[in-house]
DNA sequence: TTTTATGCAAAGTTTTTGCACTTTC
DNA sequence: GAAAGTGCAAAAACTTTGCATAAAA
């Protein structure tokens, strides 16, 4: 049994086929994916796939902090895997490719240096760096 | 006459009621406020405000760096007034208030960080912080 | 008076809800 | 077999587009 299969298991929540399909689908791709293509992916794996399915499924697996919702600049469709520990979001602004890094002690710093200035009490932070990978960076030249 | 009147103008477009009553509805605003909460406010300014108004002038102003779009944890229709220089925003998870902070050079030295170890040409960063704000902690006691 | 902007209506998307039927455990 | 999950259809919410009218410079 994988290990997200644990997690929501032992929460009372139950390994369907549609909730495989879309692991497995988030687990393939390197972009993040709206939930409208990760249902067209996703028939592949489950035919009878509905839409509603990957918006409930999406919803359950942020909960759990299996997935997250990526937002750019044009919306905030998209969803990524999550690995465990790991925080941020690092995406190609060429080709869409994501990428998870922590760097948790530099942003720990500016966190205490931010609510000491301002007085908040600071329970979250979200950062998304965009860039350009190193794959698209050797195109370019 | 104001100076984001000047910068509207000088690139050729025009200044009108609508656009005046966005503006003042935002700059009355301690949180992030929805197309659809900026309508409701701005009739007050403007009788006949139109709900694709809003949406036009918020990318408007958005492209001239007026205004920007605030991602929230539930959605993504929220937008502010945007402080020249500032760069993050830091909302209160309590009432919703929203205030902008700096804090650059710290984030310069994660970026590079993050630069060096992932091959990525970072270009861009989106921080955004959540906490409790001084006022709400004070309730709370 | 020319050009830009508005607002209505309508179309297009995206997301949520209700409910009978399936599937998992 | 009971509880949780699914998928359809339909509704609701959000956003964009076309076009005739109005307003700004």
């Amino acid at each position: 049994m994988e290990d997200w299969e644990q997690i929501l298991t032992a929460a009372g929540h139950r390994i369907t086929a549609p909730r495989q399909a879309i692991m497995q689908v988030l687990a393939q791709s390197e972009t993040p994916l709206s939930p409208q293509e990760i249902l067209e992916r996703g028939l592949a794996y489950h035919v009878r796939l509905g839409l509603v399915t990957v918006y409930r499924t999406l919803e359950l697996f942020e909960e759990f902090g299996l997935a997250c919702r990526v937002h750019l600049a044009e919306g905030c469709h998209g969803y990524v895997l999550r690995q465990p520990g790991h925080r941020h979001v690092l995406l190609c602004q060429e080709c869409g490719r994501s990428i998870e890094f922590s760097g948790q002690d530099d942003l720990d710093t500016l966190v205490a240096r931010v609510a000491a200035r301002t007085g908040y009490r600071i329970a979250d932070h979200w950062l998304q760096l965009f860039g350009v990978c190193p794959a698209c960076q050797e195109i370019e030249t």
